[in-house]
DNA sequence: CGATACGTAATAGAATAAGTTACATGACTA
DNA sequence: TAGTCATGTAACTTATTCTATTACGTATCG
């Protein structure tokens, strides 16, 4: 496994479950995404514990959004995440006794520091609507003009 | 994701390096780094291959500044060492038939994307020399006034 | 020639995200 | 209330990738 992929594929999930009337199952949600129906449920926990998604048990039960896309940014559903880590680069060790590389981590953290805004500040810009929005135009471009290449 | 730390210890090696006379072996720069001489043979190849240091055999030979250390940014280094991967979190599969999932990996690319810029831009602004006079600032500040706290 | 040092292929180890198994709990339905 | 469906979660396995090690080759110096 390259890397963590678990934010694209709960942004997937939430805008399927927007566009999908009633509950959606974990089984259904893992074939949806090529995975695990248990990789599902512990990667939505923290979606369902952040307020975003409700879970049901039993008889017509399954996952179902709890809130609006145009109240869910990239941001939230990161933070629900529990922030995963970033970055593929990093810093040798984190408190190092060698002045030089002291300053090496902190020209370093300066860097990753400013990007981490960047990255973060965009996810807070984008809200679930917004994907869902471009995915309406995709798809209006696909079903109305199918044969039509610009 | 474990973090690929080779861009820090490069970093690290290489402001070593000027401070020193004459060349170092693969062996001390090991035991500096904490790691094996293979390693840091295998990670300097790619600062070789750029030309910022230069390897010797046999007696008195070992690793040596090609350049000085302000025509190397953090960028080169980076650059040198074949641009490796620098996001931990990414999209689940490149080019999805779902058009939901390919809205998705759009809004993720471009956020990504204008983190990875503003990271390789302020690699780009520093240089080694940069990160050298910020370890004389802390080598001054703790040889010359050791018991100061402010 | 012998010691030193780099070059590199091949292999093993370690960390972690993801996948899987197993079983418990809760909820709906007949 | 029994039977099923569905989630909750711990425990374990697999896959991937960075790092470390082993082994052997080549070049250089004295």
């Amino acid at each position: 496994m390259r890397h963590d992929s678990r934010l694209s594929r709960m942004l997937h999930v939430l805008i399927h479950m927007d566009r999908h009337d009633g509950s959606i199952t974990s089984d259904n949600i893992a074939k949806m995404l090529n995975t695990n129906p248990v990789v599902v449920r512990r990667t939505m926990a923290g979606l369902r514990n952040a307020g975003y998604v409700r879970s049901d048990k039993g008889h017509g039960g399954g996952w179902i959004l709890a809130r609006p896309l145009d109240e869910i940014s990239l941001l939230d559903v990161h933070q629900a995440l529990g922030r995963p880590e970033m970055f593929a680069i990093g810093i040798a060790i984190d408190h190092p006794d060698c002045l030089v590389e002291q300053s090496v981590n902190a020209a370093l953290t300066d860097a990753f520091d400013a990007a981490e805004q960047m990255l973060l500040s965009r996810f807070a810009e984008v809200k679930l609507s917004d994907i869902a929005r471009d995915f309406d135009l995709r798809f209006r471009n696909l079903t109305e003009r199918p044969a039509q290449t610009v």
